[in-house]
DNA sequence: CGCCAAATTTGATCTGGGTCAATCGGCTTT
DNA sequence: AAAGCCGATTGACCCAGATCAAATTTGGCG
């Protein structure tokens, strides 16, 4: 939304000590192709509320968001607004046979990435099968994440909606964090609508009635489950 | 739905002379290499109605759709239903990172598959980073289409959803069988509804509703674009 | 051709979630 | 500490699409 005055920090940094190294991309380089892949990135912050990309922009780079948290989205012409995902430290962002990145992608709250450029990625990339295994394996698991929201934005009522994003939320929380009752919530209700097809006033009343029914209670930025079992048998129904 | 009895053709076919040789995962391979391919692949043919998989089913193999529609669909426990695609000839299905496939996937109308057993698959494509590539590529597609699709489900009204499924799938059938203003409708309206997010009802009424404005004409077996400019002005909206 | 079963269309009514309109509450600014 | 702002909540009302209930059409099949 904002204009990027992104800031691009020197690159003093190793992969081998990177925060993401075990599960991002690069966890399928050894040590050696490590250094070489060094090289190719560079770390890049945004601000809160700042557009990585956009849906119509050519693709230059590929990222691997190494910290905060992203929206993905993509808009209609009216200005109507579907999140298709939220990123978390290890996801590869900028796949695509367009040419064309096909949604956009802004940081909530502070982000650093790994930015690579397409070119020398690629090329890298075309002598390193594993690599592309990697790559693929990312775009397979994705696929699969995408045909969920699916199923949960074409068939689910708003109540097993916000318990079912509530509880994928705080699974891929679990495995950056540890595993933990509280769930932070770092964006916007606004933003929480859009991901599940709904209004904010929706989303803002089904909270509301999650609480009341002892299922959770709102804290101050995110929320804590009361009754897992509860939730979960709403997001199964 | 149907108890599989799927009939096994004796495999006196070629690659080389395939009806989807061109555009399918094969498309990436040379002639010597499709020779060796060719023993890996064995046609099956699926009647009207048939399951080909299932969603919880171990995946022991992958498919290569050669001729026919399958409707691909997930299910709640309550028997809700979410079709997350149609495939058409050249589609490749089975990927998944879990072992299990995360999808059904039904017959609709005569289906011939070219079946190839997961290990062995995996093997030949090991030393073969091409058809790894090309695999990648049509999962990246595959992604792409189930981010229009989420948009679709969680942000368009019911008359815009039926007209951007009546131009997406006359855009795929175009490829296969050339351009033309007769759109051929192999899926029941509960599919159609599956696919959209709808009720039989509702998809029933819209299409009488673009009937009468003189959208479409609805013919024996699909529907006629009598207006294309007017049905693709309600799918941009 | 005539009969039954299934798919589709149409009609009447209901309701979950949207829309519109106030507040409310927590920050920042001064 | 008062004022202003912005996100979130709450309330009143409405409507697109769901549900329930018939027709009507279509397709197989003896």
């Amino acid at each position: 939304m904002k204009a990027s005055v992104a800031m691009i920090e020197p690159n003093c940094h190793f992969c081998s000590d990177c925060a993401v190294r075990g599960f991002a991309v690069c966890a399928s380089l050894d040590p050696a192709e490590l250094r070489e892949f060094e090289h190719l990135g560079r770390r890049v912050h945004f601000g809160s509320g700042e557009t990585v990309f956009s849906e119509e922009d050519i693709t230059t780079s590929f990222y691997n968001l190494l910290e905060g948290v992203m929206r993905l989205y993509k808009l209609l012409p009216d200005g109507r607004r579907q999140i298709v995902g939220f990123a978390l430290p290890g996801d590869f962002l900028g796949m695509n046979t367009s040419g064309r990145h096909n949604f956009s992608a802004d940081a909530i709250g502070a982000v650093t990435v790994c930015q690579f450029a397409k070119v020398p990625f690629g090329r890298f990339m075309e002598e390193r099968p594993h690599l592309l295994r990697r790559i693929n394996e990312l775009a397979v698991r994705e696929l699969s994440q995408a045909r969920d929201h699916m199923v949960l934005l074409g068939r689910r009522a708003a109540d097993e909606k916000l318990a079912s994003f509530l509880l994928g939320w705080r699974l891929r929380l679990q495995s950056l964090n540890g595993v933990s009752d509280m769930v932070p919530l770092p964006m916007s209700r606004q933003d929480i609508a859009d991901y599940l097809g709904l209004t904010i006033e929706t989303v803002s009343r089904t909270f509301t009635k999650l609480e009341r029914h002892g299922a959770i209670e709102i804290v101050h930025g995110g929320i804590s489950l009361r009754d897992p079992a509860l939730v979960e048998a709403l997001a199964a129904a």
